[in-house]
RNA sequence: GGACCAUUGGUGUAGCGGUUAACAUGUCUCCCUGUCACGGAGAAGACCACGGGUUCGAUUCCCGUAUGGUCCGCCA
């Protein structure tokens, strides 16, 4: 169609061009004989100005036109426009499609709740703010393709219907028509494929990969994503970390103008979880978590102190007066969450300590809890006592509650680090297993070796995660290429011979096949978009995205599909009731 | 699988055991020559999510269901 640029392209230089522009219309105001349009399309907003309204066609909102106009300087510029200094006397408009209605305002400061933006994804998706996010996601991707280039990496394309594979996520399944009883899995990651593409010998790979996993939603998590998978051979973990970190830098740069300084703090696992409460945690602010087992209350008769193989606890300053019962009631609520009966809560008045709890508390201890934390009179110091693994995470998050509550959180700041030295396996609470915490083929560190036979538990492994603003922006681990060390692991996770070929057959023979030390990680693209886009809603970044419930408000999906599609798969569906 | 919160004109909110159900925004009509969240005047637009219960009376209180959101489990 005619058109001789965008909205943006057009500034004061342009000045007495005449222009044909094509756009939407975002917003009209009608002063009697002039009228003022402002043309939106994907650059941005112009002003439109027509002397004589009566002239032209009936226009109302969202509505496709053209305009042929003069570029002209505005008598009252308006500053909070990229184009605001200019605006086009109309010639002409010509509307090209009329709309509807919209169910909801397209503007950035639109008031419609995210079902309805679900449901009219394509109105919401016209919002400058919806575009911006798409841009910054695009830059990120052009970004890494153009940084891996330039490092030798080469881009392969992995299948997307694969053979399940029973670790990990629970998978889609995709039924085959050609073999009935017979499904492919879509990939969870392209994890073994990337491995077979070391052993392959491209020393290098990467790929922009959909992802697919059937496990319940949250704020940051889709049932398909996209990551920035990468796998290398022959680097050691820190050359790889190295790499990756110039990488995440030309990422902030490209995007945001941001300043990445590297290199990037590492901080153990043991240290995330002591000191945060978090494998991810957000350095941002403070209010840390402090031992109080061995010092505080070494000698505490309370029973429930007592028997508890750890005690913890934080000090939130200043919230005494708003701590009312309702408040220490949703404390005790988050608690059971995590598999406690409950915690405790002190208020720090008057030099001293008050609340329900301190009958327990010997005059000691009291003085000890405030030299402890350094309590000052209107802070509160919660205290969770239980199993390491579940008293860390609940006043992990109770603490991540405060930091965003308090805004103790500078808005427009970025805080990077690696969480590195991760235990390689994990007792299950229910089975009393041992499992992997990454995956079976994660390399544990040399000097670690030994615990393989001694306690595996305090074994510590090559794997690594990205935490950027306490999200997990992506991670990965160096893998085992040494098939002794592989056949004890899958010992220790109780795999006999046989099950490790049902299970890994083919992979496993690959391996042992001349492959290179090798290692790699995946960045979560869309976790990333979010991060850069200022958005704590994954969904923000996905142009069409699933809902909690793993629908697509907008096109139904999953749907119900008819009986000859399921016959000719060789499918039969349970009526649920 | 579990916990919590929400559901009121197109959109977003307020509200209360008895109301003409309020406000903002959007829409429509009229007026307006420099607006830009334009302004002014007026109008239309709601079985207060659904089902049951308590009550003389329920949009309001209770229970259930549905839908949505946030979290725990889960996500090698």
């Amino acid at each position: 169609m005619e058109r001789t640029c965008w909205n943006l392209d057009l500034s004061l230089a342009d000045v007495g061009r005449r222009v044909t522009l094509l756009g939407w219309v975002s917003k009209k105001r009608n002063l009697g004989s002039i009228l003022f349009i402002d043309l939106r399309d994907r650059s941005g907003l112009i002003q439109i100005m027509v002397k004589d309204a009566d002239k032209i066609p009936d226009i109302r909102n969202e509505y496709v036109i053209q305009v042929v106009g003069m570029v002209e300087k505005r008598e009252s510029p308006n500053e909070k426009m990229k184009t605001g200094a200019i605006e086009i006397n109309a010639e002409s408009i010509k509307v090209i499609n009329t709309a509807k209605l919209t169910p909801l305002i397209i503007a950035d400061e639109t008031d419609a709740l995210e079902e309805t933006r679900l449901k009219y994804r394509y109105l919401d998706l016209r919002r400058p703010a919806m575009q911006k996010y798409f841009d910054i996601r695009d830059t990120i991707k052009i970004t890494a393709h153009r940084f891996l280039h330039e490092h030798r990496f080469i881009e392969i394309e992995t299948p997307m219907l694969c053979a399940s594979s029973p670790e990990g996520a629970k998978e889609y399944l995709v039924p085959s028509r050609l073999h009935h009883g017979s499904f492919y899995a879509l990939p969870q990651s392209p994890q073994m494929f990337k491995q077979l593409l070391m052993v392959g010998g491209f020393e290098r790979y990467y790929q922009i990969a959909r992802c697919f996993r059937d496990e319940d939603l949250r704020a940051d998590r889709q049932p398909d994503f996209t990551q920035i998978d990468i796998e290398t051979s022959f680097l050691d973990q820190n050359e790889f970390l190295t790499m990756m970190e110039g990488l995440i830098k030309d990422i902030f740069q490209s995007t945001i103008s941001y300043e990445v300084k590297l290199p990037l703090r590492q901080m153990t696992y043991r240290e995330a979880m002591e000191r945060f409460g978090s494998d991810k945690p957000d350095t941002r602010f403070g209010i840390e978590l402090h031992e109080l087992k061995r010092t505080v209350f070494s000698q505490s008769t309370f029973a429930g102190f007592v028997n508890s193989p750890s005690i913890k606890g934080l000090c939130v300053p200043g919230v005494s007066r708003e701590t009312s019962r309702k408040v220490i009631d949703n404390l005790n609520l988050e608690a059971k969450k995590y598999g406690l009966s409950g915690l405790s809560v002190l208020k720090c008045e008057a030099k001293d300590l008050a609340g329900s709890f301190v009958k327990f508390l010997s005059d000691q201890e009291k003085l000890h809890l405030i030299k402890e934390f350094d309590a000052h009179d209107g802070d509160i110091i919660i205290i969770a006592a239980g199993p390491l693994n579940r008293v860390q995470p609940l006043l992990g998050a109770i603490r991540l509650n405060y930091g965003r509550q308090l805004n103790l959180i500078k808005p427009n700041t970025y805080d990077l680090l690696w969480v590195v030295d991760f235990p390689m396996f994990e007792r299950d609470i229910e089975s009393n297993k041992m499992v992997a915490s990454h995956h079976p083929f994660t390399r544990p560190k040399d000097e670690d070796l030994h615990w393989l036979d001694e306690d595996p538990t305090k074994a510590l492994s090559y794997a690594y995660d990205i935490v950027i603003n306490g999200y997990e922006a992506g991670g990965g681990t160096l893998r085992i290429y040494d098939q002794n060390i592989q056949k004890k692991i899958f010992h220790i996770l109780g795999l006999s011979d046989e099950e490790v070929k049902a299970k890994f057959g083919y992979f496993i023979d690959a391996l042992q096949y001349g492959t290179p030390p090798h290692g790699g990680m995946a960045f979560g693209l869309d976790r990333l978009a979010m991060i850069l886009g200022g958005t704590e809603n994954i969904r923000d970044v996905i142009a069409f995205p699933k809902n909690l419930a793993a629908v697509c408000p907008m096109s139904g999906a999953p749907t119900q599909v008819s009986d000859e599609q399921l016959n000719e798969l060789g499918i039969e569906v349970k009526k649920s009731s």
